[in-house]
DNA sequence: TTTACGCCTTCCATCGGCGGGAAGGTCAAG
DNA sequence: CTTGACCTTCCCGCCGATGGAAGGCGTAAA
């Protein structure tokens, strides 16, 4: 199966998939003229780092999960830590993130928005 | 004043006062020795800049919030637009990353988590 | 005077996670 | 035989810095 199959098959841009391999994620075999020639597990294994992906999982991460989904004799608790630890990373993003909302919203509602120049968001920003 | 000094004053690293200069945000005079040569409004800016990133604005966000911070005849709808866009940004991010975690939540509670080799979370993210 | 040290300069490389595009090889259909 | 779709490698760019090398400048002490 030639790239532009495994693309399609994995809902993979062509570039991604290449950049997979390059950094030793999902090696394909060659065939006799030089194309990358992607195998079902292949395939699979790409689908898998692509759904990872999406779930927030860094690169890193995504190689640590395929080496555990090759492990046959893994602890699904080592799985568990690494899906816990993701969470812990979003649920201190998300605080960052409120905060930084809740800062913005109140300096926008001390604004009156108008055509005149005073504005407490700019003298927030400009604070000494 | 130095850049080291302004580095201090500002609380960013030179490196990164130096990115400021070489993107155009903050240009300091140089001295007769070539040592760039901050004066208190490079300095105000800097640190303008230092709070408007750290509020999540991005670069070209900072640009426009320095020129509408100089433009003494800015509405300041237009700063509370900004702001009000950044807050829109917020809010998708935040939605996404609570989905993130909520899918990240399910599948870690249906994992044992224990020393045996079966795990949904795998199970899932390998799913044909 | 020389040495040492700290500050400054420029330039180049690196990170993650790709995307764009050039230059050229390969393959199947018409 | 040509067309067009596919493939290859290669290098550059994005954001927002950050790290490091090589070398100049400034001051103080030995």
């Amino acid at each position: 199966m030639n790239i532009g199959s495994a693309a399609r098959a994995t809902d993979l841009p062509r570039k991604t998939i290449r950049y997979y391999e390059e950094i030793g994620l999902v090696r394909p075999a060659r065939a006799d003229n030089g194309y990358r020639d992607y195998c079902d597990t292949d395939v699979h294994r790409l689908r898998f780092v692509q759904r990872a992906r999406s779930l927030g999982f860094s690169i890193e991460e995504c190689r640590m999960l395929l080496s555990l989904y090759d492990d046959e004799h893994r602890a699904s608790a080592d799985v568990k830590a690494l899906t816990l630890e993701k969470i812990g990373q979003i649920d201190r993003k998300l605080d960052e993130l409120k905060s930084l909302r809740a800062t913005l919203s109140r300096l926008a509602d001390t604004c009156q928005g108008d055509g005149r120049p005073d504005c407490p968001i700019i003298s927030d920003l400009a604070r000494t």
